[in-house]
DNA sequence: TGCAAGTAGTCAATAGACTTGACTATCATG
DNA sequence: CATGATAGTCAAGTCTATTGACTACTTGCA
């Protein structure tokens, strides 16, 4: 028996809940975005992009069919310039991006999908918008704007706290 | 220069939003489950504690002010046995759970807050309460109700997947 | 011009969390 | 009491992100 137990037995009893209430907001922002973060990679592994990393929808969202610059992929993603550069790196070898320098400043690079991106790419905004549209069946036009109003409050209160 | 570049500059412009139109479902879903994650983890800094994990909210809250079985923990978390398995231990290594064995079942175990936990677990609660008080008080208690709505549908949808 | 300071991005090492595969201990069923 | 299922751990490896230090380039100012 290798967990380190004391003896004393616990006391309170396992609450059920009396009535069907709605979890807290952070509970089901948690569990929501790995809903459609599940949905998503289970359309990128059906359609042969297996290989896409975790983060790797957010950067092909963020290009979109454009191209962006490096800098402005960085802090969109919101991690530091390493893990981003990393990122990118990966999605490079795997031919999802390419890399194209600046041409008027030395030090910044351009940041464009392949064709495979291109392709990963819609699959990533097909599977989102697909299952944006079954909620918008239930919820209503309405709903989910007021929804999406709600979330960008909540961005927007974190942002405050620098 | 150590990125491979080729030659060819890249052909398209960057696309400027024309409209504040409201972001996807995905993005702000996100970028929401990271501000909230983002405000308590400053909470949980300032109130000493920043030794929990990340995973470590979501655990406490799990356990509320009660006791939980160890499997149930696992269930809810979503992730790996192994993966549970870890936390629980860095959690009662960090004076944040007890484990109590079930007397009923020589292989169970049943999870409990230390004070230190329930410390923790309230700043966790209160600064996740805190972040959606301030919510409803923008979006009305109608509109956080309808997103809690929207938010549920959206987990909904996800399950359906398998 | 030329130097100082700031910015873009990389390198290297590491930490942290999760995964798979294999295993032990206990319980339930016949 | 033997077989199979369940709860949980051990061990090893992967993957992502972080920190700290560094290079290369640009900008601004004298």
């Amino acid at each position: 028996m290798t967990p380190s137990n004391s003896e004393r037995p616990p006391e309170h009893e396992l609450r059920e809940p009396d009535e069907p209430q709605q979890p807290p907001l952070s509970v089901l922002l948690r569990n929501a975005r790995r809903a459609v973060a599940d949905h998503v990679r289970l359309a990128l592994d059906e359609a042969g992009f297996a290989d896409l990393p975790p983060n790797g929808p957010f950067v092909l969202s963020a290009l979109a069919f454009g191209q962006a610059p490096h800098s402005e992929v960085i802090s969109r993603l919101g991690v530091s310039k390493q893990a981003a550069g990393q990122l990118v790196e990966t999605l490079v070898g795997r031919g999802y991006l390419e890399r194209f320098p600046d041409p008027a400043d030395g030090r910044r690079f351009t940041l464009a999908l392949t064709v495979r991106g291109e392709r990963a790419g819609t699959v990533v905004r097909s599977a989102a918008a697909q299952l944006e549209a079954a909620v918008e069946d239930i919820a209503g036009a309405d709903g989910l704007r007021t929804a999406k109003q709600v979330l960008e409050a909540v961005i927007e209160m974190g942002a405050m706290d620098e």
